[in-house]
DNA sequence: CCAGAAACTTTGAACGATCTAATACTGCCG
DNA sequence: CGGCAGTATTAGATCGTTCAAAGTTTCTGG
């Protein structure tokens, strides 16, 4: 194996000290051009890299970013996590910083886990998911002043961190208008229980539009967990009301397509929209809210470097989902 | 915000030296047990971490393990890496371990960013996922010896690192077995195109079935690239054959739901087993082979682990997929 | 009670980078 | 031609840990 090349390596090569070079990479305007030059091909002859764990320890900085990954789930949900990450990834590839992973099995042990994650790798920073009222881990974070951006607002007005979030409520309302110019006036929705704030924010959304055009009266609703199974069954019991609703609006995708096996299982003609855009409904032909995941991922990135570098970067980022029209509405 | 709590501060409240307390965090058994005692409460009283940069420079040993994250694709076989990855992290955080993910466009550009990695972060191990023949990925780490770890098998002879495998052959044999069993005798193929390692050994196991069970007569087979609009036409192709096949067996999941759209469409019955069991198979009630996926990390995490303390683990693991029987075989 | 061995603990150097402070080199003006 | 800015470069200390080697205590047996 090749011998270990140090910052020592190249000035020796260069002849200048090391000094000069860490000069030319962390601050190449103060070295004379000729120099530079000199020590630039000296880096690239011999291969060099600076090594982060030296660099960390004395700077404090990691470049080093975590991420949580969840265990997985019913595989439907999960892919929307999967994708971020990947666009996550990739900016952050792109900007020089690495993403590590870590899991969790709950709230509590997540915060060890920054602790751990701090102490021992120095992370620059955290990038939470799925945020939700009175969340412990932000206030655990912002308490010891670690830098961090969540992607999902915080629901609790108190909370000042920046974030990036898809705007649910737009996304509903967007389909649900779609479904007042196709004709339909019944439009029902199937949503989580009251509490959470994604649930909550996408099915204002659809209540909102329903009001504004005076169909609050021809808006029934139902509150499951989600899952096909619980979809499948709210939808059946929408389609037995006496006037059933002509089109459906869910919280998710798997609401949705169980809403959708309800529908097919009574030869029913009732349109079905879901949100995620997942893989599956991209299979199954069922129209979806789409959220830009790949943007969101950036902006929570770029986010995070402001902090790290003290830009002050607006720290609240709201993106617009789009309708995904395919055969189910 | 607090001190920062080093192995000095612990060593000081302790009132031993550093080296003790490194001791009784490397090597409990040469201190005396008072001692240790003494220098263990200090250290959950300080809450107290080594230092990963600190150590790393040392040791030369990171604690990290680098895996690629593909670009998102069609978001059905994608599932299967990040199902992969999910248990890949867990194992690795159980053991102390961290996972780093890394981008990469081709093989090319992935071998500059093992450079990249290795000089800036020391990585302890990569783990390669979607091997093919004659990667160049594999012949870069072993020739300086880095320590590493595939899951998939290296198709070329010649090659001989640890690797773990999930034996597709034995997956489709599975398959064809059952169908043979429930009353098939014309039970046909759908494959990628001769030459992929994966592939082949795929569609071997479906063959060796057919010719062992007396019908290679009665087993015709396609070859396509990946993709549900591929699958359909395929399977369009073999229905409309004078003796068309009652049953098919797929080389994956997406190729299926395409078979499983053609089979519909002409309102035909035929039998039609997927691979992978993505969340799409689970959900349209396709009846595929699994993949254990949580498995093969953990073991391919084992052989990594094994390769950095020298221990003399068995290098190849090749585990059995098992058939998960739904609605369309 | 002491020598000698065994067990345990301490000290100083090293890993590879950056920071601080000191030194060498410019060019310009009187 | 000397001196003075201002810039470019160098030397030495430092981050938190582990390694190597030296030092100290404890135990055993004569």
């Amino acid at each position: 194996m090749a011998e270990k090349v140090t910052i020592s390596t190249v000035a020796r090569h260069a002849q200048v000290s090391r000094q000069t070079v860490s000069n030319v990479l962390n601050a190449p305007h103060i070295v004379r051009d000729e120099t530079r030059r000199r020590v630039e091909e000296a880096i690239a002859a011999l291969g060099y890299r600076a090594n982060q764990a030296a660099r960390q320890m004395r700077t404090g900085r990691s470049r080093l970013v975590a991420v949580r990954i969840e265990p997985t789930r019913d595989g439907i949900n999960g892919s929307v996590l999967d994708r971020f990450l990947h666009g996550l990834t990739e900016t952050a590839d792109a900007a020089g910083y690495r993403v590590l992973l870590y899991t969790a099995r709950d709230d509590g042990h997540e915060i060890d886990t920054y602790d751990d994650l701090l102490g021992a790798y120095d992370l620059d920073g955290f990038v939470l998911t799925g945020t939700d009222h009175g969340d412990p881990r932000t206030a655990w974070l912002a308490e010891r002043n670690v830098p961090f951006v969540t992607f999902g607002r915080p629901w609790d007005a108190a909370e000042a961190h920046p974030w990036v979030d898809v705007d649910g409520a737009a996304g509903t309302a967007q389909a649900t208008q779609r479904l007042l110019d196709t004709g339909h006036r019944r439009i029902g929705f199937i949503g989580w229980p009251a509490g959470s704030g994604v649930g909550d924010d996408r099915r204002s959304g659809w209540r909102t539009v329903m009001a504004a055009a005076g169909l609050a009266g021809a808006a029934p609703h139902r509150e499951t967990e989600d899952g096909i199974a619980h979809g499948e069954r709210e939808m059946r019991a929408l389609l037995a009301a006496d006037e059933p609703p002509t089109a459906v609006v869910c919280v998710s995708d798997s609401l949705a397509l169980g809403a959708l096996q309800a529908v097919r299982a009574v030869a029913a003609s009732v349109a079905v929209v879901g949100f995620d855009d997942t893989p599956v409904a991209a299979v199954v032909g069922l129209t979806s809210v789409s959220q830009p995941l790949a943007a969101a991922a950036a902006r929570c990135f770029e986010l995070l470097t402001g902090l790290l570098d003290g830009q002050p970067t607006d720290p609240h980022v709201l993106l617009s989902p789009t309708l995904v029209l395919r055969h189910t509405a």
